[in-house]
DNA sequence: CATCGTTGGTTTAATAATGCAACCATTCTT
DNA sequence: AAGAATGGTTGCATTATTAAACCAACGATG
């Protein structure tokens, strides 16, 4: 391999996403963070993930500011991974790949994890939309490209 | 590497997506599909991926249902990729990429592309709302975990 | 209809990423 | 103070990705 390429450079804004977190793991641990866990063990445990590897898409999210490394809640010395407010906006693609998974990914009858409104116990739901409140889908809508600058 | 593992099995939606569209290369792919290409060599040059690597991608995504492989609309014996009404479901994937993307991970000033509303030309919006209406984040939402089978 | 360029790949060899297991320093527990 | 748990690091084997060369089929051109 010549070095992976990076797409810090992309002027679309999805390729620079997947820049971040767009690697086998890091969603899965950006998932678990929303689910809750913070310590090293918890992740390694939870995924099945090689240390090291682990050890080091830690340290990228960190470096991207996904995660934050901060004094354990509970005194100890013991540091642990929270999300930083840039990581909770992933939010809504953690809701979007759950939303086709559940669509797509699971038999009619198979059980799957639910994400509800903390409040009413009900399921939530994603939207697209225009301004005026339509709903768009992916045949109404249009990426603008930038000039090429060169 | 002792053979990826897979996610087929998880009950969280989103690790399935992941087992899916997870890798480097497949979301691009799709976005670049979302954007109109259908041909090897498009998406080749466009991404500046290895050919031998575009062929498993593109395979493997015809293999899950995101793209089908058709004869090519003008007519001659060639083939074009195109995105299966299972791969437009990953739009809301797309969308929040890219709302992320624009929001942590360009310079105020600087340039991207953009997603309008083919309509209005106006950019279009992603939400999470809750079945009354109201517009949940992170903090509002909680993950209802399906009984451990064993 | 013979040739040439394009398209859509496959193959090969080199290099990078990943995994596993063993090891280690520090912190908790008892 | 001893032992276990935590949070890593290191080395080696295996897999994935890459660039580049190669190739077969198709279309256009003369």
């Amino acid at each position: 391999m010549v070095a992976r390429k990076s797409l810090k450079g992309d002027y679309c804004p999805s390729a620079r996403s997947l820049d971040v977190i767009g690697d086998w793991w890091s969603l899965l641990i950006v998932r678990d963070a929303f689910d809750g866990l913070t310590r090293f063990g918890e992740f390694q445990k939870s995924l099945g993930i090689a240390k090291n590897i682990l050890t080091e898409r830690l340290r990228s999210l960190v470096a991207s500011g996904i995660l934050e490394l901060a004094p354990a809640s509970e005194g100890g010395a013991r540091m642990e991974y929270r999300l930083t407010a840039m990581g909770k906006d992933l939010f809504p693609v953690m809701v979007a790949l759950r939303q086709f998974g559940e669509r797509h990914l699971f038999a009619p009858a198979e059980d799957h994890s639910l994400l509800v409104d903390r409040a009413s116990g009900q399921p939530v739901q994603l939207e697209i939309r225009a301004q005026d409140g339509r709903r768009i889908g992916p045949d109404e809508a249009l990426i603008l490209k930038v000039p090429e600058e060169k």
